[in-house]
DNA sequence: CTCGAACGATACAGACCTGTCTATATCGAG
DNA sequence: CTCGATATAGACAGGTCTGTATCGTTCGAG
């Protein structure tokens, strides 16, 4: 469930001694980095794997034997921004030595470093919710899509909870409204700001 | 700048008497409607003419003299949308007698009132935000795009300035993420509570 | 040294994509 | 009635999509 991709992991097969510098990565590696980057940028389905196995520089068949199908390469590539996403939170808010009420207030921190990255294009589980509608298929993408979602609420609660357990419920979704929100308005706009701004509102309606 | 239809408008060369009830549509609006639904529903590429053109039962030059090009249709559709979402938000908010106050939070009302029904499945801004990540290609719908959050950045940003003209600068974005996330989080979890909150956060907030 | 697994290169199948073309039917205006 | 605009129906071109198959090569383990 939580694993997607292969666990052979071949990783470093050949080249015992790195040869040139970039293509030195393992063909699986070179594909997964590949699609996040085109996934990413583009879009799921306006990449087609043609493109990604082109760029990637390997073969066909290759490709095929890490990554069965190109949904499973989609799952590989949510997996990987979902792991990256958690340690980042995790960095941020993970002290629980600190209060919650800083530790809430820190997961803004982590959205304002996430957008000042200059490769940030929005958020990659917003994205794939806006790709994968109230579709039937790709049962198991849309679960990974709600999982992240689901997450990152009950970090929030319970966070609040701690905090102002009476109001906790009437402001989980507010405060996952202003999270969401603050990945979009820096996507849209291409400012940063936003992050820091909606940090101090979040320390308003905390400090009431 | 702002009508990207056409002006010819057929609406009804024939059938002057209503036929069945259906498909009494004349061709340029069956398409259009079939697009809006399947475009919003299943998103623009993952959409083909083919599919719009059956589900319309048009002849496929039809289609092709009305709209040029799918890109073409796709301006069509987000023009229709920002044109529902403008009067929605014109009804909600429009009413000059009222307070800045009270037609600032008027617009989780009208958040609430687009939420609330079943047919929902997200905003059609983000979505396509989503979709047309930041290449050089379909400008005409890159613009339409910004040209819409600008339009509700500049609504937000009249209201608060009536409101709260010290800080307004600072309240804006958050404001245009709590309306965003609203949107983004209903679409996820499916739920409607999420307005009514948002709501009175933002009367907090204006209420400091 | 030999065998087998992984990889590269490329051709291929079948479906789908956008957009064009031809031929025909209908209907209102002059 | 005739003409022109608009509609239908459907074939077609050229490209792209996912996924499979074929043929060598490389390289490490036994």
């Amino acid at each position: 469930m939580m694993h997607i991709g292969r666990m052979d992991a071949p990783v470093m097969s050949k080249t015992l001694s790195p040869n040139t510098a970039a293509d030195a990565l393992a063909p699986r590696e070179r594909v997964l980095q590949t699609a996040m980057n085109l996934f990413y940028k583009h879009g799921v389905h306006s990449v087609g794997v043609d493109r990604i196995i082109a760029e990637s520089g390997v073969a066909k068949m290759t490709f095929y034997r890490h990554f069965p199908s190109k949904a499973r390469l989609i799952s590989a590539y949510l997996a990987a921004k979902d792991e990256t996403w958690q340690q980042l939170v995790a960095r941020f808010t993970g002290d629980t030595s600190q209060s919650a009420f800083d530790r809430l207030l820190s997961l803004f921190d982590a959205l304002e470093f996430a957008i000042i990255d200059p490769g940030f294009y929005g958020c990659p589980f917003i994205k794939a919710l806006a790709e994968f509608g109230p579709e039937r298929d790709e049962p198991q993408v849309r679960a990974q899509i709600h999982a992240h979602f689901a997450a990152t609420e009950k970090l929030v609660n319970e966070l609040l909870k701690q905090i102002e357990p009476r109001n906790a419920k009437t402001l989980v979704q507010p405060f996952l409204s202003l999270i969401t929100g603050t990945l979009v308005v820096a996507q849209a706009t291409g400012g940063v700001e936003v992050a820091r701004q909606n940090k101090e509102v979040a320390r308003m309606l905390l400090s009431r």
